[in-house]
DNA sequence: TCCAACCCTCACGCACGCGTTAGGGTTACC
DNA sequence: GGTAACCCTAACGCGTGCGTGAGGGTTGGA
């Protein structure tokens, strides 16, 4: 039983099932007005690509300074040039390629393995080879990511199911005790309880008398 | 920019996307037969639950016993008894709610979170309460499950048309150096360059003659 | 010339979910 | 009573993907 590479969930909704208390917040998420690029960015009258600085790349595409100086520090991406000051200077081929980051770790890629792409790509010795690798690489996770879509859909009528069932408990005796559940009876006897409903009670040791073998 | 909870892939694929070097690989599965509890643990003929140790859940459920040992760690799981020798025992509802755990964990929640929702629900003053408080959480999983999804369908999209695309390198020259595919020609130029292939070449510095402003 | 807004390079920190020794008892069958 | 297969507690380790200072330089407009 190993690790397990995990598909970001929707972003901003994890924070915490239960409300927070008071006073522990979850701190703000930075000024990225994503998806703006400065409005003259496009080329200058020289036709030289004006070049993009770091804050720009990271507003552009919703990630962190940080983020971008990370893909850097483990081979993914590289700044097209410095400034005098040591600035780094992007061209706007770094936003492609920091979306495409995005996306393959959305696809549930670690840094590690697309760097593995970027090292291959960089050194293979002939374009078709290449393109190959990368395509059945994708093609590999066109079946996982499929994979994944048929579990999350499964666990998604599980959730149905169980709202549903959660519903009748509205029928309950309003001051009934929650220990009562494990016997319920205003339940439809002729479904089973869904285990994701069945969890919740039992399986934390008190449910009879104890026994000891 | 916040950590972001994530759902677990395809389990078994995420070992490296280029083949691993001779001597290296994924080390084994332990002996999980998972699935299968052994044939008599129904009942006693004393109409006892027959207790199961440890090692019998993990198996039941194909997780690890060091996994059984931290949910309890964590709180969410207690046996059922312990056996002179201090074995832990547990009921059969632990099979129950480690499978929930699980389930719970695949769509995202923490097992902090999951804990949350076990405590609550311990304390909770009555049962319908209780049960309103899942059902609204689980009401919130369900939205984003659905998002999730909607999110990956629509990389399966990007994934097969970068796939339809790629397949027309196949008549590109043998001999075609990478970086040609910069500007290469022999793609449909009507169709833009899909961003999960534009994203490999470009965005790592070297694209033209380097500039200094 | 000044200043706000950026950017630079270290480098340590952290959350999560277990893996992995290490050292030593327990069960149950033969 | 031997032994193989389990199980116990305690505790450190790790891989990932950045967050978060600290201390200090750079840019560019007013």
């Amino acid at each position: 039983m190993r690790p397990v590479r995990h598909l970001p969930l929707a972003r901003g909704f994890e924070r915490g099932v239960l409300p927070l208390p008071d006073g522990i917040r979850a701190h703000g998420v930075q000024r990225a007005e994503a998806g703006l690029v400065p409005p003259d960015l496009d080329d200058d009258r020289d036709g030289h690509e004006r070049l993009l600085q770091v804050g720009d790349i990271a507003r552009a595409v919703g990630k962190t300074v940080r983020a971008i100086h990370h893909y850097e520090e483990v081979g993914l991406l590289r700044p097209h040039a410095r400034s005098k000051g040591r600035y780094r200077l992007y061209d706007r081929a770094a936003v492609t390629r920091v979306r495409w980051i995005g996306k393959l770790h959305d696809l549930g890629l670690s840094l590690a393995q697309i760097q593995e792409i970027v090292a291959f790509w960089e050194s293979a010795p002939s374009a078709p080879e290449a393109m190959a690798r990368v395509r059945s690489i994708y093609l590999q996770k066109l079946e996982e990511t499929r994979a994944q879509i048929a579990r999350l859909s499964s666990l998604e009528r599980e959730l149905e199911a169980s709202i549903d069932y959660l519903d009748t408990c509205d029928t309950c005796a309003p001051d009934e005790i929650v220990a009562a559940c494990t016997d319920c009876n205003v339940h439809d006897r002729t479904q089973a309880e869904p285990e994701l409903v069945a969890g919740i009670h039992g399986g934390n040791g008190h449910s009879r008398g104890g026994a000891d073998r």
